[in-house]
RNA sequence: GCGCCCGUAGCUCAGCGGAUCAGAGUAUUGGCCUCCGAAGCCAAGGGUCGUGGGUUCGAAUCCCGCCGGGCGCGCCA
C-alpha cells in the first residue's frame, strides 16, 4: 500500500480518538525541500487550529504518538509543521511494487469505471493540420491516456464539419484552381483557400463542373492527409463523428424542436433566436437564419446531446481558446432542452495559441499551407516526440513559444532528451550487467542506505500520486515536470554512485532499483505518446 | 467598452483550495571523464512573484482597483 495512505490513516485515527471534531479534514502529505524538515510534513496541524481556534503548535502536540513500523521519528516545527522522518525499509518499499506492477504500476483498476470521452482537434477538412491542432492533439491524447491510467473507460473522438461554408468555400477554391483561376485573380471565390495543397488537389480533378464530385475529392484528400499527421504524431481516435450525420439522421431538427418546445426561443427579424442570456450568455443567440439555414450553433448544440445519449456523463471537449465564447452558448443549449443534463457540462480545456519561433523571428508561413505553421513542419524541424513533449509541458492556457531553434539545438539538446536519456542511461547499465529486471522480484534492498538512492526510491513512490493529481486537474504538464525530477533524481544519483559494483548483494539491489527507475520513466512517457528508446 | 485568460530570474515556464514556495530548464561563470553513456553531474551569480490597496498571526497564492499582453464579443465556423 501506499506510504502516504498508511500514513494518512494513522493519522486519522489520532484524529478520531482525540479531536473527532475535525474527523472530515482531509490529510494530505508533501515532501519538504529542505531534507532538514523530514522525509514527509504534513499541515493538518494547522488546519485543525484555524477551523477550531486554537494554536496549531498545541494542536501538532496531540500527535506525538504516532509511531509504528515506517515512521523512524516524528518532530513538530515551525508554525505547526509535523516533520516525519520514514525508515530506510519504509523508502525502499516502493521498488517491489513497481517491479510486481510493471506497466501498470501508478495505474488504478475502479470498480465501476466511469465512461468519458475526450474530443479534440476536430479541424475542419480544409487544410493540413496546424500548430494548434497539434497542441490539441497532444493535449487530448494525454488527457485521454491519463484518465485511462485511473480505470476510466475512455473514447477518444474527432468531430469532423464536414458540412458548413468553409467546406463550400474549399469546393470552390480547388474548382476554381482546376479551371486555372489564381488567388486574387477574376473568379476565385471569396474566402478561397490560397495554399499550395489547393493545386495539388486540383491536378486530381477530371471535370471541375461538377462541384459536388470536387468537394467529395477535395474532402477525402484533405482527410487522409490528416490522418496521415495524426498517425506521425502517434495519435489515435476511436470515433470520428460526422456533423453531416446530424443533419442526415434528423437531429438537428429534433434538437430545434426540443429547443423550440422549451419556450425558450423567439422570432425577431425573422431568424429564431434562443434565450440564452437565462443562462449566463452575455446576448441571445441566433439558432435559424432568416434564410432558413442553421448556424454552427445548433448542430453543435445537438452533437452535445447525441454525446450524453451515447452514455458519457463526463466530456471534456478541448478547443483553443479562440473558442470559449461556445462554451456558455453550448451550456446554455443543453440546458434549455431540458433533458437532465448538469449546468457544468461539457468540461472544456481551453489552450491559448502558439507561436513559432525561429531565427529569432514569429514563422506565420509554411510552404505547403501558405498561412499557418503545420503539425508535419515541427515534426520535420524537431522530431515527434520533442513536438509531443514540448507541446504538453506548459499548462493549457498558457500563451507559449515555440522555439525551433531552442528544440533544435538541444538534440543535439532538446526537451525530451533529458527524459529519455535517463532512460536509455538505465537501459545501458541493464546491458552490462548481465541481470534480468525479473531476477530481482525478491531481492534484499537492505544495502540501498544511501541519501541518493533513497531519495530516488521515494521520487518513485511519487508517481502514483502525481500521475492521479495530473489525470485529476487534466494537466498532462504536471506529469511532464513529475518526470524530469525524477530522471534529474536518477542522473543525480548516476554520477554519485556507481551501480555495478563488486559486492553481489550491493550491485543487486541497485539494480533493482535502476528496474523501477526505468519502468516508472517508460510508464510516464508512453502517456505522454513519446518513445522510451533503449539507446539514443 | 464588455467577458474570459495571462503577467514569477536575461529567456521559456512551474508553483496559486495561504505557512516547509522564491523554484525548474536554459543562458552566464567555475569545477568533474584511466572506471556503468559528459545529450550528464556539482557549485556560483541572477527575481521587492506587473502595480497599489484589502483580508490574515502569515499572501506569488484569496478579494478590489489600476497598468500591460492574448483571445472573444456575426443571422462565420
Amino acid at each position: 500500500m501506499d506510504i502516504k495512505d498508511e500514513l494518512a490513516g494513522l493519522f486519522r485515527d489520532a484524529i478520531r480518538e482525540k479531536i473527532p471534531e475535525a474527523s472530515d479534514i482531509e490529510i494530505t502529505f508533501e515532501r519538504p525541500r529542505d531534507p532538514s524538515h523530514g522525509d514527509l510534513a504534513t499541515n493538518i496541524a494547522m488546519q485543525i487550529a484555524k477551523r477550531l481556534k486554537r494554536k496549531p503548535r498545541e494542536v501538532a502536540e496531540l500527535f506525538r504518538g504516532i509511531g509504528g513500523a515506517r515512521i523512524e521519528s516524528l518532530e513538530i516545527a515551525g508554525p505547526g509543521f509535523i516533520n516525519l522522518r520514514l525508515k530506510q525499509s519504509a523508502k525502499t518499499g516502493v521498488i517491489p511494487e513497481v517491479l510486481a506492477a510493471g506497466a501498470k504500476f501508478g495505474h488504478k483498476r475502479v470498480a465501476a469505471p466511469e465512461k468519458i470521452q475526450v474530443e479534440f482537434v476536430s479541424a475542419n477538412p480544409t487544410g493540413p493540420l496546424h500548430v494548434g491542432h497539434g497542441r490539441q492533439a497532444a493535449l487530448g491524447d494525454a488527457i485521454a491516456a491519463l484518465l485511462e491510467s485511473q480505470g476510466h473507460a475512455v473514447t477518444r473522438e474527432f468531430y469532423y464539419n464536414d458540412a458548413g461554408a468553409q467546406i463550400e468555400a474549399l469546393a470552390r477554391s480547388v474548382q476554381a484552381r482546376a479551371r486555372g483561376i489564381g488567388p486574387g485573380e477574376p473568379g476565385w471565390p471569396q474566402d478561397g483557400y490560397a495554399g499550395e495543397y489547393i493545386e495539388e488537389i486540383a491536378k486530381e480533378i477530371a471535370n471541375a463542373d461538377d462541384l459536388e464530385a470536387v468537394r467529395q475529392h477535395a474532402v477525402a484528400f484533405l482527410r487522409k492527409e490528416q490522418d496521415e499527421d495524426l498517425k506521425a504524431f502517434g495519435v489515435k481516435f476511436d470515433v470520428y463523428y460526422l456533423e453531416s450525420s446530424l443533419y442526415s439522421e434528423g437531429k438537428v431538427e429534433e434538437t430545434v424542436k426540443g429547443l423550440v418546445a422549451s419556450g425558450k426561443t423567439y422570432e425577431k427579424d425573422g431568424a429564431l433566436w434562443l434565450r440564452t442570456t437565462d443562462y449566463g450568455d452575455d446576448k441571445d443567440r441566433v439558432v435559424r437564419k432568416s434564410d432558413g439555414s442553421y448556424t454552427y450553433f445548433l448542430p453543435d448544440v445537438a452533437y452535445h446531446v447525441t454525446k450524453w445519449r451515447r452514455g458519457f456523463r463526463k466530456v471534456i471537449d478541448v478547443q483553443g481558446t479562440d473558442h470559449h465564447s461556445t462554451v456558455t452558448r453550448v451550456r446554455a443549449g443543453l440546458q434549455a432542452l431540458a433533458l437532465g443534463i448538469p449546468k457544468g457540462y461539457p468540461d472544456y480545456v481551453l489552450h491559448s495559441l502558439v507561436k513559432v519561433v525561429r531565427g529569432g523571428a514569429e514563422v506565420k508561413i509554411s510552404k505547403r499551407a501558405g498561412s499557418y505553421v503545420t503539425v508535419r513542419d515541427l515534426i520535420e524541424w524537431v522530431g515527434r516526440d520533442a513536438v509531443r513533449f514540448f507541446l504538453v509541458s506548459r499548462k493549457a492556457d498558457s500563451e507559449f513559444t515555440f522555439d525551433v531553434d531552442l528544440a533544435r539545438k538541444q538534440t543535439d539538446e532538446n526537451p525530451v532528451y533529458y527524459v529519455q536519456y535517463a532512460h536509455a542511461r538505465v537501459c545501458s547499465v541493464f546491458a552490462q550487467s548481465g541481470t534480468s529486471a525479473a531476477s530481482l522480484s525478491g531481492v534484499n534492498l537492505d544495502p540501498l542506505k544511501g541519501e541518493k538512492e533513497l531519495a530516488l526510491a521515494q521520487r518513485l513512490a511519487d508517481f502514483p500520486e502525481a500521475l492521479a493529481g495530473a489525470a485529476h486537474e487534466l494537466a498532462p504538464h504536471a506529469l511532464a515536470f513529475y518526470l524530469r525530477e525524477l530522471a534529474a533524481e536518477f542522473h543525480s544519483y548516476y554520477n554519485a554512485e556507481r551501480i555495478l559494483v563488486e559486492d553481489e548483494a550491493v550491485r543487486v539491489a541497485r539494480l533493482a532499483l535502476c528496474a523501477a527507475v526505468r519502468q516508472t520513466l517508460a510508464n510516464g512517457l508512453a502517456l505522454l505518446g513519446v518513445g522510451a528508446p533503449e539507446k539514443m
